[in-house]
DNA sequence: TTGGCTGTCGCAAATCTTGGCAATTATATG
DNA sequence: CATATAATTGCCAAGATTTGCGACAGCCAA
C-alpha cells in the first residue's frame, strides 16, 4: 500500500498511467514475499476485478518489469515475478532438477556488469537474469550432469 | 558428417539412442553456421523425412542439448540453437531491443562459474546462459532504459 | 531367433505467452 | 466540469513449446 507510490511515479514519469487493474497487479505481487506466477497473480487479481483479462495481467508484469518494480525469475519452463526489493537485491540461481532457487548477491554480478558496459557498450539486464545449472543436492543425487557446461 | 560420430557417443553414453530423426535434427543444426530456430530446423528436417513431427525436432533439441552437444540461445521469444563448438566456446549477448546477438568470450564467465561451484556447490549452465539486455546502438537510439537494472 | 524391456515417435491436446483490434478509460487542458 | 487524445483493456486468436499416450522399434538375454 505504500511502496506503490513510488511505483505510480515510476510509471507517471515514463509516460504511462495508473489503472485499477495495474494497481491490483502490482498489489498482488508484493503481497507475497517470493516469486509468484503470472496465473497465480491472474487469481489473485480476479478477486478484486473480476472481469480482468490473463492477457492483461501478463502485460502488466512486462511493464514493472520494464520500468524496474518488479523482477521476472525463470522458472522451470514458466515465468514468476516478484517485487524488486532495492533494499535487498539479489539474483537467481534455478536448479533445473528440481526447480530450487536460491538468492545471489549482486556483488557477484557487478563486475561483470562494468566490463559489459565498458567492453562491449552492452547493458545487461542483470536484475532480470536467472542463472539456470544443477544445485549441490541435484549434482550428488544424479549420475548425470556431473559437469555442467562451463 | 564427422562430429556426429562424438554425438552418437554421448547419447549412447547416457543410454539413448541415435535414430534417423536425431541425426537429421542433427544436420540441420550443423549445417548452419550460427542459431537456427526450431522451426527452421524443422523445415529442413522435413525435407528428408516429411513425416516427422515438431514435437520431434523439440524434443530432440533439447535431448541435444542436455548431453552438451547443441547450446541454446533465448531471442525475443523464441528458442535457437546451434552447434557446441569446443574450439570456438562463447556465451550470447542479446538485445532486447533489437534482437542483435553478440557473442562473448567464456573468459568472461569463468570467475563467476568458479565462485558459484567453490562457494554454493551450484554448477551454472552458463554454456547455455544468454544474457540479456540493451546493446550499445539501441541504448543511444532510444530515451527509455537509459540505464538498465544493474 | 524369440521375447521382453525401454526408448522414441507421431499425433493430438494442453500450457504458457503474446499480438491484433475495436471499445473503453485515464489525464491534461480549456 | 466537459472534451480531446492517446493509453489501456477485453476479447479472441495465434504462436511457441511441452506433455500424454498408444504404437513401434532397437537392443540385450536366454
Amino acid at each position: 500500500m505504500s511502496g506503490h507510490a513510488a511505483a505510480v511515479d515510476r510509471l507517471r514519469a515514463q509516460g504511462y498511467r495508473m489503472t485499477p487493474q495495474r494497481l491490483s497487479v502490482l498489489d498482488s505481487v508484493a503481497g507475497r514475499s517470493g516469486h509468484v506466477g503470472a496465473d497465480e497473480v491472474w487469481n489473485q487479481v480476479k478477486a478484486q476485478h473480476p472481469y480482468v483479462d490473463l492477457a492483461t495481467v501478463y502485460r502488466t508484469l512486462q511493464l514493472l518489469k520494464r520500468v524496474g518494480v518488479v523482477t521476472e525469475v525463470v522458472i522451470g519452463n514458466k515465468l514468476h515475478f516478484e517485487l524488486t526489493d532495492q533494499h535487498n537485491r539479489h539474483h537467481h540461481m534455478v536448479c533445473s532438477h528440481c526447480d530450487a532457487v536460491q538468492t545471489l548477491s549482486p556483488a557477484y554480478l557487478e563486475e561483470l556488469n562494468r566490463r559489459l558496459r565498458r567492453e562491449f557498450g552492452f547493458a545487461p539486464d542483470l536484475g532480470n537474469l536467472t542463472i539456470g545449472g544443477a544445485c549441490a543436492k541435484c549434482r550428488t543425487d544424479t549420475t548425470d550432469t556431473p559437469d555442467a557446461t562451463e
